[in-house]
DNA sequence: CTACTCTAAGACAAAATGACTGACAGGTCA
DNA sequence: TGACCTGTCAGTCATTTTGTCTTAGAGTAG
């Protein structure tokens, strides 16, 4: 009973990965490089980890398309998501569970566990400024 | 075949609330807080998830300990993690997938993303300034 | 002894996950 | 034409997790 499936699997990830890396390709290209001397079996892992991943939301197809190389019509995966997002999605998921949906816990548990460097924290500070002048209008009074 | 189980469950983060909330105490406390009227199936059912918590050390107990309303030594478990360990935990291991072990890619997309008020702002700017007073000495050269 | 509580040790089913098989369709090229 | 690729789809399969529950055993009070 494993209730809440997982947002996206360990597996499911490696093939965003590449997708990410190489953009658009076919499970044939996928398989090569996720499985290299990929045989039959690996390419149809390939084909599951992707109809799931399509399944969430993460990866779309360009669907009927000739390819240069060979004879017949492959069908074209690209991410539906990039890193960042789904980076989104993992922290709200987790402020979901542990935070009662407040992503601020979160971020004050990085700002006080990281390490920063002085140019990190130089770097957040702009960061900061940056946004009290995209929508600092009003309330603005940091000095 | 999941391969890498879940740093915390939902039903033993459940159990871990109820420890948060209300400190150290016995299986059968936590029983009927977690099922109202709890039958002996789900005292036992608690008792699986202490026991998987304690592997996973995130629950600790004290050994032998009378209780005063029955005649019986009954365990005390306590939890050994907070909620920001547990939080720091699961933003570890998501770096770890995700970003190749930084987290700083989540922080900025925390930051990114929030829509801060003028006063979170702030308070942002001060913990950074925090920072800086705290570790500031050497790598100096903000600006 | 009997009744009660606690603990330990596992059995169990449903679901997730990773991996794989086989049937079938359409195109190529001898 | 037909053997042969290459690709798609649908579904099977084993292992593991996860939530749940049964049972046997042990200690204590009345």
């Amino acid at each position: 009973m494993a209730r809440t499936p997982r947002d996206v699997t360990e597996r499911e990830l490696a093939v965003l990965e590449v997708l990410w890396n190489g953009g658009a390709t076919t499970i044939r290209q996928l398989t090569e490089v996720l499985y290299p001397g990929g045989r039959t079996a690996h390419y149809a892992t390939v084909q599951t980890l992707l109809h799931r991943l399509e399944a969430k939301g993460c990866v779309r197809r360009e669907r009927v398309c000739y390819l240069p190389s060979h004879h017949n019509k492959a069908q074209i995966y690209l991410a539906a998501i990039d890193r960042d997002e789904l980076i989104g999605r993992r922290l709200r998921d987790m402020a979901e569970q542990l935070c009662g949906g407040s992503l601020t816990p979160l971020l004050t548990h990085l700002m006080r566990t990281r390490q920063f460097t002085a140019v990190e924290r130089r770097e957040l500070r702009l960061l900061i400024d940056d946004l009290d002048r995209e929508k600092g209008k009003g309330k603005g009074d940091a000095r």
